[in-house]
RNA sequence: GGGCGGUUAGCUCAGCGGUAGAGCACUCGCCUUACAAGCGAGGGGUCACUGGUUCGAUACCAGUACCGCCCA
C-alpha cells in the first residue's frame, strides 16, 4: 500500500462538501422500505421555512445525524427524512413586509396572487436551509424530503380534518379567543407568551357600595355586570339590583358568582364578557350579553368619545374622564401583572370573542398521555414526562383557525340556506357554495408529520415500515407546543399506535456561561460561521459534548476550537499509522502486552460507548471516545508502537490498522467527514457510513495486558515528574539503571528507556538518584548534582499524602463497626490501601534519608 | 401562586453511598523526526447551608437560602 500524502494539519473546508456530495450521489442516506432490515426512523422536526437554521438546529440535527449515522452502520434499514413547515403567521409577515416596501398590502394582490408570492418566498428561504443542512453534514434521505404545504401533506391534514369532524371532534363556536391586533388573526393558547409587564391597577368607583379594580379601564365601556362572590356578606342585600355604568349610562346588574375571589380588591369584579376568557365564563352562566367595544385592530368601536381611539389610548383617556366625575378612588402604578403577548410579533394579545373552529381534544389528549403512562412511547429523560402529562391531563379545546391566508384553508363550504360541509380531498362542494376563508394553525398540519410525511392516508409501503417512528429528537421547549400534538394525531389516524417509540429531549443552546443566546445580547452564534472557522465536525462534536439529555448546553468559541485540535489530533494519529504502514487485516494469534492492552482496552470503550448511545448519553459517548481516542491511542499506544517499529515488529502495522479502522468507525457518527475521508485511507473501503458499527469481541480482553501496561504507565509517569522537577530537558538524555528482571515490566525496558530518554548506564556510571517506583528501581546519573531541595520537597509531599492516607484507613480498620458492619469487599480493599501506603511511606523515607545532605 | 430542575476547580459540566473528576482557562519547561490546532510536568475544590439516616454522605431524606425554567 502506498503512503497517502496527507498534510499536516486537516483542512475540513477541503473534504467537507466534496464527502457530503459523494454521500449522497452514492444513495447512501437513502431508506428502502423494502428491504429485510430491522427499520430504524426518525423524522426531522420540520424546521419553519422562513427561518434560517441557528446554533440550536445545529444540535437537534448533530443528535439526529449521530444516531441515525449508528443505526445505519449496525446494520438497520435508516431513514432520517427531512423537510419544513410552512410557519403560517410567520411566513405571511415576511412576505407581507415585503410588499409593504412595494407600497402594497395583500388586499391589493389578492388571495391566489399573494399566495403565489408566497410560494416564490419559500422556495428561496427554504433553499437557504436546505443548503445549511448540507454543510453541517446531515445524512437525510433528501429523496423523501416533505413540505407541509405539499400536494400529499394537504390531502392528509383535509382527510383528518373530515374524519374529525365527522367524529365530532372538531366544532365551530363563538368563543373567547387570543387575539393578535398586529397579526390580525386568532393564535392557540400556546401561542401566547406570558411576561410580568408593569401595568396599573385602577379603582373606579361604580356606586356608593361598589368599587371595582382593573388593569384595562377602557374595558369599562364594554361591562355588562358587576360580579360579587355569593357568600360576601358585605353585597349579599346587592344581589340582584343594578347599578349605573359610569361613562355610558347603561345600568347592569349585580350578580352572584362563585369565580369571584372575595378576598381580592373590594370583592367586587367588572364583568366584561367580549373582552376577557372569565368575564365571558361568568356572561355565560349569568346570560349576560357581550358587549364588543373593540374592532380587529384594537380601535375602540364604543360610541362616545373614545370612539377610535386605539386600546392603549383609551385606557389613560377613559381614566381620565372618569377621574374628572370624581370616580377614581385609587391607582396604582406601576402594577406588575402578567400580560400575554403574540409569540410572533410580541404584540399584547387581545382576548377577543369570535366565530372559530376548535378540537374538542379531550379524548385525544386522554390518549396522549396514556401512551406515555403505559410506556408505549417513553420520554427520554423521564423527569421531562410530568411536564408532558401536566400540559396534556389539562388541555384546553384547541382553536385552530387563523385569519391568514398562508395555509391549509379549512376544508368546510357554506351553502346559501346556512348549509355546513365538510370535505374530503376527492369531494367538491355544491355549486354556490363558499369555502371558509380561514387557515389552518401550522401546527395542525406539523402534528401529522409523523405519518403524513410517510404517505397517510394512503397505506404505503414507508408507512407499514417506519411508523412508529424510532425517535423524535426535539428540544423540551416544543414539548407540549407539538409533542403532544402528534401524539393526539397519530394515536387518532394510526388506530392508537403512536408516533414514537421514544421521545429523546435536549436543552438550548448557551453561551460560555451559561446565558441564553439572544440577538439584542450579541452572544449568537452562527453554526455557519463555526463551520467555516472551525469545520462541521467541531461544530458538531462542541455541541454534542455538552447534550447531556435534557439539559442545556453551553458553548464557547474556545470549545469549538478545542474541537477542531481534536479533529487534527485523529487526523495526524492516523496519517502517522498510514505512515508507518498500518493495514487491514488478520490479527495474528501471539502479540505483545502493548498490542494487546490496546485491543482489550477498544472492546471495553465499544461497550461503554454503545451504552451511552442507547441512553442518549452524547456527552458522555463524546468525552469517552475523545479520551480513549487522546490519551490511549494517540498518545500511549502510539508511543509504544513507535517502540515496537524500530524493534521491526511487523505485525504493530496490523494492530494499528485494527485500531484505527474501529476507532474512526466509532467516532464517525459524532465527527462524520475527518472520519470518512481517514477510514478510507486506511482501509481502502468506499465509505464509513456504510461500513459496520463495532462490536466488542471478548476475545481480546486482556486484564494481565492492562494491568502490565498500567504499571508501564506508573512507572513512566512517576519518572516524568522527577525529570520536570529537577529541570531536566524533556529531550536531554540521562544515564538509567533499570532493575526490571523479574518484574511485571521485564519486557518493557525498550519502551520505557524511549518513553524517558535514558540511556545505557556506561562505564562511568554513578547514580545520583534512585527512585522506587511499582516495585522497581530507577537509578537515575543526572551528570551532575541534582537539585536537593527540589527533590525533598516532592519527596515530603508526597509523604505527606502517604502518611495522610495512612492515617484515614487506620482509623478505618480501627472502627469496630466499620469492621463489622462494612461489606467485605471494601475493607478488603481499605486494607489494600493500607499496605500500599505503608509501603509508600517506607519507601519515601528511605529516599528522603538516602538524600545528601542540603 | 403551583410545579420542576439546579447549587462540585476561575468558566461550563460529569460523578450520585466507600481514596474529589473532565474540557477550557492558569503556571513551569519544551519547535523530542504524526501533530505547537502539539508534548511533558504542575497549581487549584471545608462538593451552597443546617439537621437527619448510616460504620461511612459530595452522593440518600428533610428543611433553609440563592439561581434558572415551565405553567397560572
Amino acid at each position: 500500500m502506498t503512503t497517502p500524502e496527507l498534510p499536516t494539519q486537516y483542512t475540513p473546508a477541503d473534504v467537507e462538501t466534496q464527502s457530503y456530495e459523494r454521500w449522497v450521489s452514492g444513495g447512501y442516506f437513502g431508506a428502502d422500505p423494502g428491504s429485510g432490515r430491522e427499520p430504524y426512523s426518525i423524522v426531522l422536526p420540520p424546521p419553519n421555512v422562513t427561518g434560517v437554521l441557528h446554533i440550536g438546529h445545529a444540535l437537534d440535527h448533530s443528535i439526529q445525524d449521530a444516531l441515525s449515522r449508528r443505526a445505519r452502520m449496525r446494520g438497520m434499514e435508516t431513514l432520517w427524512l427531512p423537510g419544513m413547515d410552512h410557519a403560517g403567521i410567520a411566513t405571511q409577515n415576511v412576505v407581507e413586509r415585503e410588499l409593504g416596501k412595494e407600497g402594497l398590502s395583500r388586499h391589493d394582490l389578492g388571495r391566489e396572487a399573494f399566495i403565489e408570492r408566497v410560494w416564490q418566498w419559500k422556495d428561496e428561504s427554504g433553499g437557504r436551509i436546505l443548503g445549511q443542512m448540507r454543510r453541517l453534514g446531515d445524512g437525510v434521505d433528501w429523496s423523501r424530503e416533505r413540505f407541509t404545504m405539499d400536494e400529499g401533506l394537504s390531502r392528509a391534514v383535509q382527510t383528518i380534518f373530515k374524519r374529525l369532524f365527522d367524529d365530532g371532534l372538531i366544532y365551530r363556536a363563538e368563543r373567547i379567543i387570543n387575539w393578535c391586533p398586529r397579526c390580525l388573526t386568532a393564535l392557540s393558547d400556546i401561542e401566547v407568551e406570558h411576561s410580568e409587564d408593569e401595568g396599573e391597577l385602577v379603582s373606579i368607583r361604580y356606586s356608593d357600595e361598589i368599587v371595582v379594580a382593573t388593569t384595562r379601564p377602557e374595558t369599562m365601556l364594554g361591562d355588562t355586570a358587576v360580579a360579587v362572590h355569593p357568600s360576601d356578606e358585605r353585597y349579599a342585600h346587592l344581589i340582584g339590583t343594578t347599578v349605573e355604568l359610569p361613562l355610558t349610562g347603561r345600568r347592569i346588574p349585580i350578580v352572584a358568582d362563585e369565580h369571584v375571589d372575595p378576598a381580592f380588591g373590594t370583592g367586587c369584579v367588572k364583568v366584561t364578557p367580549a373582552h376577557d376568557p372569565n368575564d365571558f365564563e361568568i356572561g355565560r352562566r349569568h346570560s349576560l350579553p357581550s358587549l364588543t367595544v373593540m374592532d380587529e385592530r384594537g380601535v375602540i368601536t364604543a360610541h362616545g368619545p373614545f370612539q377610535g381611539l386605539d386600546r392603549f389610548e383609551a385606557r389613560p383617556a377613559v381614566v381620565a374622564a372618569l377621574r374628572q366625575q370624581g370616580l377614581i378612588v385609587a391607582e396604582k402604578r406601576p402594577y406588575l401583572h402578567a400580560v400575554g403577548h403574540c409569540s410572533r410579533c410580541k404584540t399584547v394579545v387581545e382576548p377577543r370573542l369570535s366565530l372559530q373552529w376548535f378540537v374538542n381534544v379531550s379524548p385525544l389528549a386522554k390518549a396522549a398521555g396514556d401512551a406515555v403512562r403505559d410506556g408505549r412511547t417513553r420520554i427520554h429523560p423521564p423527569e421531562l414526562a410530568k411536564r408532558y402529562f401536566d400540559w396534556v391531563d389539562d388541555m384546553h379545546d384547541w382553536c385552530i383557525s387563523r385569519q391568514l391566508w398562508w395555509g391549509h384553508r379549512i376544508p368546510v363550504w357554506y351553502g346559501p340556506a346556512g348549509e355546513v360541509v365538510c370535505l374530503g380531498p376527492d369531494e367538491s362542494a355544491p355549486e354556490g357554495y363558499v369555502q371558509d376563508p380561514d387557515v389552518l394553525d401550522t401546527w395542525f398540519s406539523s402534528g401529522l408529520w409523523p405519518f403524513s410525511t410517510l404517505g397517510w392516508p394512503e397505506k404505503t409501503p414507508e408507512l407499514a415500515r417506519f411508523y412508529p417512528t424510532s425517535v423524535l429528537v426535539t428540544g423540551y421547549d416544543i414539548l407540549f407546543f407539538w409533542v403532544a400534538r402528534m401524539m393526539m394525531f397519530g394515536l387518532y389516524a394510526m388506530d392508537g399506535q403512536p408516533p414514537f417509540r421514544t421521545v429523546a429531549l435536549h436543552g438550548m443552546v448557551r453561551d460560555q456561561f451559561g446565558k441564553k443566546m439572544s440577538k439584542s445580547f450579541g452572544n449568537v452564534v452562527d453554526p455557519l460561521d463555526w463551520i467555516e472557522r472551525y469545520g462541521a465536525d467541531a461544530t458538531r462534536f462542541t455541541l454534542l459534548r455538552g447534550a447531556n439529555p435534557g439539559s442545556d448546553v453551553a458553548v464557547s468559541e474556545d470549545w469549538a476550537a478545542g474541537s477542531r485540535n481534536f479533529c487534527n489530533k485523529i487526523w495526524n494519529a492516523t496519517r502517522f499509522a498510514l505512515m508507518n504502514g498500518a493495514a487491514v487485516g488478520e490479527l495474528p494469534d501471539s502479540l505483545t502486552a502493548a498490542d494487546r492492552w490496546i485491543l482489550s482496552r477498544l472492546q471495553t470503550v465499544i461497550g461503554e460507548a454503545d451504552a451511552a448511545f442507547e441512553e442518549f448519553e452524547f456527552a458522555k459517548a463524546s468525552d469517552l471516545l475523545y479520551h480513549f481516542a487522546w490519551d490511549e491511542v494517540c498518545d500511549w499506544y502510539l508511543e509504544l508502537a513507535k517502540v515496537q517499529l524500530s524493534q521491526g515488529l511487523e505485525d504493530t502495522r496490523l494492530v494499528l490498522g485494527h485500531v484505527f479502522d474501529a476507532l474512526l468507525r466509532l467516532l464517525h457518527p459524532l465527527v462524520p467527514f475527518v472520519t470518512e475521508e481517514l477510514w478510507r485511507a486506511v482501509t481502502g473501503g468506499e465509505s464509513v457510513v456504510v461500513s459496520t458499527w463495532p462490536v466488542a469481541d471478548a476475545r481480546y480482553a486482556d486484564p494481565a495486558a492492562e494491568a502490565e501496561i498500567l504499571a508501564v504507565q506508573e512507572l513512566v509517569t512517576e519518572i516524568r515528574r522527577f525529570r520536570s522537577d529537577q529541570g531536566l530537558k524533556p529531550g536531554q538524555k540521562v544515564a538509567a539503571r533499570l532493575s526490571l528482571s523479574g518484574t511485571a515490566l521485564a519486557e518493557h525496558e525498550a519502551a520505557i528507556r524511549s518513553l524517558l530518554r535514558l540511556q545505557e548506564p556506561s562505564e562511568t556510571f554513578a547514580a545520583t538518584a534512585s527512585l522506587v517506583v511499582a516495585g522497581v528501581t530507577v537509578q537515575l546519573d543526572t551528570a551532575g548534582t541534582i537539585d536537593v531541595a527540589a527533590e525533598r520537597k516532592r519527596l515530603e509531599k508526597d509523604l505527606a499524602v502517604a502518611r495522610k492516607d495512612a492515617a484515614q484507613v487506620a482509623a478505618k480498620l480501627g472502627n469496630e463497626q466499620f469492621m463489622a458492619k462494612a461489606p467485605d469487599d471494601v475493607v478488603a480493599k481499605v486494607r489494600a490501601r493500607a499496605e500500599s501506603s505503608a509501603a509508600d511511606i517506607a519507601r519515601l523515607e528511605g529516599q528522603l534519608a538516602a538524600l545528601p545532605a542540603g
